[in-house]
DNA sequence: TATTGTTATACTCTATAACTATA
DNA sequence: TATAGTTATAGAGTATAACAATA
């Protein structure tokens, strides 16, 4: 592996262990998509999916970062297990909204639990590392708690 | 234990927000690979060897997480690319060592360069913020500098 | 017999372009 | 004409299983 070199700056050095934590953490996310037979797009997809918010493919394309007609095939398999649903747009006709059904949306909540849980990495950091982790990464994407 | 949407422990918070992160680096990282007209899992693979160091096919699967198989496909096209040749194992003719070539170590830098540029989020933060980040992130991953 | 890498197979994700049905 | 989604096509990644060469 590439080691990161002393002259980058920290922002530079920071970005290269995280990249680092994220390719450790490869493995796991995969198996827990596959405990629930989905494949990581699928999962992706039913993440941003929220229950009671119907949603357009266009849109989801969007937040999948991916082209449209790749959504048909993800929805069409997620729809094919009953995960979500196609309905007719009301005002306009050629879009599709998404919804969530009830079973997509208890399939939702077991993945999100288990994806929620940290890597070891981070669990293992002690309180006062893992709170000023945090309060960094709110600022770094413009939350500010 | 079902949801705890709103009080998670801060490893659990930061995890959270890394997963935010990373989502968004998705387009850029797929954006530097296209420019060099190479599938994310190439530009991995050629991350992962290091010019110098010949590494067996089984031993690049490991890093990559995936099966060997896989890599035979991989390496396939980088080899037809010239970015890395395949060597006969010199003590068990049964290994194939991968070596980066003069082509490919250049292109390597190259990506190795645009990839090492932090993301806005990161590149914003100022000096302090980015040192701890640095500094905790190597603890999380056991790097005692 | 066990292991390294390949091949065969099958599925998913991906983008581009052409198509449809609406607007 | 323009837009939302689909279909067609092609290439890449992925895993499993069967296989060859070697150990």
């Amino acid at each position: 592996m590439a080691q990161a070199t002393t002259r980058d700056t920290p922002a530079a050095e920071a970005w290269g262990l995280l990249q680092r934590l994220m390719v450790g953490q490869k493995a796991r996310v995969h198996a827990i998509a596959s405990e629930f037979d989905l494949a990581p797009a699928q999962v992706h997809a039913l993440h941003v999916l929220e229950p009671g918010c119907p949603c357009a493919m266009s849109k989801l394309a969007q937040a999948l970062r991916c082209d449209n007609s790749n959504v048909t095939g993800i929805v069409d398999r997620l729809e094919a297990r009953g995960l979500v649903e196609r309905r007719p747009g009301e005002r306009d006709r050629r879009v599709k909204m998404l919804a969530v059904t009830p079973a997509g949306e208890a399939v939702r909540e077991r993945l999100a639990e288990r994806l929620r849980e940290p890597p070891e990495a981070l669990a293992g950091l002690d309180e006062a590392d893992a709170r000023t982790l945090r309060d960094i990464l709110a600022r770094a994407l413009g939350d500010e708690v």
